[in-house]
DNA sequence: CGGAATCTTGAAAGTGTTCAAATCAAGTGG
DNA sequence: CCACTTGATTTGAACACTTTCAAGATTCCG
């Protein structure tokens, strides 16, 4: 239990067995199941949400009633909506499971206590942080400066695992286009190969 | 000297005089005049930059030479080609001053150094990134659930002052237009009104 | 098996871009 | 301080690309 989780810490800092042993005091397993809310907008995000297994996503939904997916997380990815969970202010974004997910829960009190207590928890908050920053930051760039099939590719190549995991209609959601377009996207590239 | 990069730090977290005063060993001023270089596309970037006084501005430039700004950075702002500060590769973007600009430079060992003997440095750094990164989030999500206009008038009341002090192409550029474009949604909001 | 969701395709409409030119504002050197 | 050059903004017309709406084909799941 936890295995991917602390993998996933190890990668960033290393923990001694003592910080291991106290972090899972502050963890809660959670099991849902495919389209489960984990988060609708409006509720108070609690919950900062490790991936063990399976696949979330997070969106929008605009007054005309689309959906607009900011995030996807599967193994070893954290989710929550950050602004909502450290304000405690409504949240804006709904998460919810693509497949039967198996996830880690820290509440708000545990991840302030871990930040206060273990020095490598909040190192590891932080290059985290830095990490999806850097990825956020790439993407923005991306989608101003590259075409629509540059980005659907550089999609593909960036995370082959969630194009094979999630419909079609979503990736087109997360890069800001109809599914259409996506789909007329797709049979350009494949002819021109 | 650093009124406004210290003004920022305790904002964030409290300081105390040795703190102070061990963090001031590690900055470096700096003058720069309107459209010199901070960083070009290439380089590696040795710094963040603390803006002082002034403004500065990060892009890209595509294959057909046209700029895509991704940042601006007024005073009390922090900027850098993260990427390339944290890895060592060479920069993707480049920064320079849109007006004469007085800065504070952290190298990438005084960073690191500052890291490991000053706790509330490390969370200093934490708690910007996490509002860098909140920031970019809801840049990206209106970027995709708002019309133009929507997300001009976004940017003007979010950063009336850099609105007030940068040209509007440059805005154009932000908000991933042409400066045709950009005139022409004025017009039809100023006729809105 | 059957209904729901997903993906594809077409035609029309909408929106931003491109290219060119005119106007306006600003900075520089004489 | 003026004249001149350069940069910035605006406007118009043609064009390119994406969306919208509608319908058909395909796949998935209970």
């Amino acid at each position: 239990m936890y295995e991917v989780f602390f993998e996933h810490i190890h990668k960033k800092v290393p923990l001694t067995e003592e910080d291991r042993a106290l972090i899972k005091t502050y963890l809660t397993p959670k099991k849902v199941r495919r389209k489960q809310y984990l988060l609708q907008e409006g509720d108070i995000c609690k919950h900062i949400i490790f991936v063990e297994k399976g696949v979330l996503r997070e969106y929008t939904v605009d007054e005309s009633g689309r959906e607009h997916i900011i995030q996807f997380a599967l193994e070893g990815w954290v989710i929550a909506d950050l602004y909502s969970f450290l304000t405690g202010e409504p949240a804006t974004y709904t998460i919810d499971a693509i497949e039967d997910a198996e996830l880690v829960l820290v509440s708000k009190s545990a991840h302030e206590e871990m930040l206060q207590k273990i020095r490598n928890y909040e190192t590891y908050i932080r290059l985290s942080i830095t990490s999806a920053y850097l990825a956020m930051q790439k993407r923005i760039t991306r989608s101003t400066v590259a075409s629509v099939e540059e980005r659907y590719e550089a999609f593909i190549s960036l995370y082959p695992q969630i194009a094979e995991r999630v419909p079609q209609h979503m990736i087109a959601s997360y890069l800001g286009l109809t599914p259409e377009t996506l789909s007329r996207v797709r049979k350009r590239l494949s002819r021109n190969k």
